[in-house]
DNA sequence: TATTCAATTAAGGTTGAAATTAATGCTATC
DNA sequence: GATAGCATTAATTTCAACCTTAATTGAATA
C-alpha cells in the first residue's frame, strides 16, 4: 500500500525538473531518489516516471498519483491542521517571508522571542527582495510593506506606516530650502523602482489643502532600498520612504525628514497569511507577538514620552 | 505531520475493544500500542483517547482523527486499486472467505494454483460456517452455496450447482423404496439447519408435473454440514445436499441419488465481491481461475465420458 | 484476599527503510 | 574530443521507528 512518505516524496517529483534537482530539494543525494522511486514503482507494479533526457514525463499513472496524492495529502495536512488549532500549545513549522531591511531589524527579533516562548515550534524566516510575489503556498505569513493587490489572498495590518520624504543633513544644506512639494522638481530625487510601478509621481497630502501630485525626475533609480538609503545618507538627493525603514537614521540624525506637514500615501506593514497554514495557531500566536513588537510604534512613542 | 501509517494505527485502536485488545489485532505486545499511541499523541500534542477501565473513550480530538483518517485512508486505498487496476501484473493481498466442505475441496486447490502462477499475490482463505454473515469489508471474495439475499451485494456466479436427495445404500436396502415425493414423509430425514430457514419443508420438481412439497419429520437436524452427511453416510436417514458436496460419495458408491427425475432448489456456487477490492484486478483473476476450475462440472463431465 | 487483566513505564534489542559512497553509461554542450 | 550534469547500479552503512521483555500499578472479580 502507498504511505503518505511516498505520496508526499512523490509530490516533490512532480514539482522538480529532474531527479537530481528532486535530491537536491529533499537534501538527499541522486541515487536515494532513484532508489526510492523505483521501490515505489516496483511496489505498486506499475511505471510512474518516464526519465528522458531533458525533464521527466509522467505516465498516466503517474499523472494519477500526482493528483490524487496531492489531494491526500492536502487532507492530511488539514487534519493536522485542525488538530494543531486544537492544540493547547504552540508547536509545527511557521514559515515566514519578509522584506530584507525590514524583516533584519524587526521581523527578526520577532522571530528569536517566539521561538524561545514556544520551544516546540520551528521557525523559518527568509528575507526576500519581493516577498509578496513568492509563491504564497510555500509560506505561512509573508510579511510586506505597502500597497499591494489582495485578490485572492488574506491580509491582516500589522502595523501603521507612512512614508516620509527625506534627505541627509548635508544635502540639505547644500541645495534650496523646499517649502512646497512643488519645490522638488528642482532637487536630486532617488527613486525607488520595485514592481513596475510609476515612481516617478510622488503624491503629498496636508490638512485643508488640495493634494499635490509631483513629477519628479529621478537623477537615480534602484530597485534596492538598502542602495537608496545609502545614496540618501551620502547626500545624494532626496529619498521618500517608509518610516520604518528610515526611522533609526532620523533619530540619530542622519537623515532629516521634509515637507514634515505633507503626507505620502501610506505604506502599512501587512501580513499576508498562506491559504493552508497562515490561520494556524502558531501563525496567530505570531502575529499577536509581531503586533505588540510594533506597537507603540517606538520612535512617536518616544517623541511622546518626557 | 501525521502518516497514513499512523491512521491505520489509530484506526484499528478505534476498532478495538481496549489497548490490549487492538494489541492483538496487530500481533504486537501491548506496551507497543501503549507507546506508539502516545508517540502520536505527543507529536500532535492533543490526546486522542481516554483511556478508561472498561473500554476506550475516544476524545473529541480522537473522533475527528478516526473520522477523517478513514476517509483518507480510503482515498488511500482508492487509489491503490486504480494502479492496481491498470498493473500488468497481478499483485496485492486477496483475502478470501469459503464455507467448510466446499472450501476445503474446491477452492483450496485453485488458491494454490492461483499463488503459484501469481507469486507476487499472496492469498488468505479463510474456511467459515456461515461466511456469507461475514462483514464483506473484511473480505475481498465470500464464496457461498445457495440462495442469498443479495441486497446491496455484488455477486456473481461461479457454477451451477443442483441439490439431491441421497442416502447410503444400506439405507435404501432396509428401508421401502422412495417413488414419490411425498413418500418421504416415511422415512427417516434429515435436516441441515442453517439461518433460521425453514428446512423442514423441501421442495421438488419434474418436468410435465406439479411441483410437490413435502413437510418432512427431521429425525436429526445439526447446522453442520460434514455432520450432516456423516450422518447420511452410516445410513441414518435421507438428506438433501448439493451436488458440488455429495460428488464424492456419490461417485464411490458410499451414497445413492434417490428421486432421480426430481430436483430440489438449486444452490448455485456463487461469489460475493467486496465492496472494496472485490473488483481488483486480483480478484478478477482469481475468479476466472475459479471458474475454469469448476466448469465443466466433475462427475457430469465423467458421466458424459466414455 | 487472592487473582486476573488492562495499561503503563523503563530498558534494551532488531531490522529494514533509506541514506551514503563509488563507479558507470549517457546525452548535450562547449 | 572534452566536459559537465543526469540517471542508474551496486555495495555498505546508518539510524530511528518499532519491537520486546520485565516489572509496576490499579481496578474488577471470584
Amino acid at each position: 500500500m502507498l504511505s503518505s512518505d511516498d505520496l508526499l516524496f512523490f509530490g516533490t517529483i512532480t514539482a522538480s525538473a529532474s531527479l537530481a534537482d528532486a535530491a537536491r530539494q529533499l537534501n538527499v543525494s541522486p541515487p536515494a531518489v532513484t532508489q526510492r522511486l523505483k521501490a515505489i514503482e516496483q511496489r505498486i507494479g506499475v511505471r510512474l516516471i518516464d526519465r528522458s533526457m531533458r525533464g521527466l514525463v509522467l505516465t498516466d499513472e503517474g499523472e494519477l498519483v500526482a493528483a490524487e496524492g496531492a489531494a491526500i495529502i492536502d487532507a492530511i495536512e488539514r487534519l493536522d491542521d485542525r488538530l494543531e488549532r486544537r492544540s493547547t500549545s504552540v508547536r509545527g513549522k511557521l514559515r515566514i517571508a519578509a522584506p530584507y531591511g525590514f524583516g533584519r531589524d524587526y521581523v527578526g527579533p520577532v522571530v528569536g522571542e517566539f521561538a524561545r516562548l514556544h520551544p516546540e515550534a520551528t521557525v523559518t524566516l527568509e528575507l526576500s527582495d519581493h516577498p509578496a510575489t513568492l509563491s504564497s503556498d510555500s509560506w505561512d505569513l509573508v510579511i510586506h510593506i505597502g500597497a499591494l493587490n489582495t485578490v485572492g489572498r488574506i491580509v491582516t495590518t500589522l502595523a501603521p506606516n507612512h512614508r516620509i520624504a527625506c534627505a541627509s543633513p548635508s544635502y540639505i544644506a547644500e541645495h534650496p530650502s523646499i517649502i512646497e512639494p512643488d519645490d522638488l522638481q528642482q532637487h536630486r530625487c532617488l527613486a525607488l523602482r520595485e514592481n513596475n510601478e510609476d515612481v516617478t509621481l510622488w503624491r503629498f497630502t496636508k490638512a485643508k489643502c488640495d493634494p499635490a501630485t509631483v513629477r519628479i525626475k529621478p537623477v537615480m533609480a534602484t530597485n534596492d532600498g538598502a542602495v537608496m538609503r545609502n545614496w540618501a545618507l551620502a547626500g545624494l538627493g532626496v529619498i521618500v520612504r517608509s518610516e520604518w525603514d528610515l526611522a533609526g537614521d532620523i533619530a540619530a540624525g542622519r537623515l532629516v525628514r521634509i515637507l514634515p506637514d505633507w503626507q505620502c500615501p501610506d505604506a502599512d506593514v501587512v501580513a499576508l497569511l498562506g491559504a493552508r497554514h497562515g490561520r494556524s495557531r502558531r501563525a496567530t500566536v505570531f502575529l499577536e507577538l509581531m503586533r505588540a513588537s510594533l506597537h507603540p510604534v517606538p520612535w512617536r512613542e518616544a517623541g511622546r514620552g518626557t
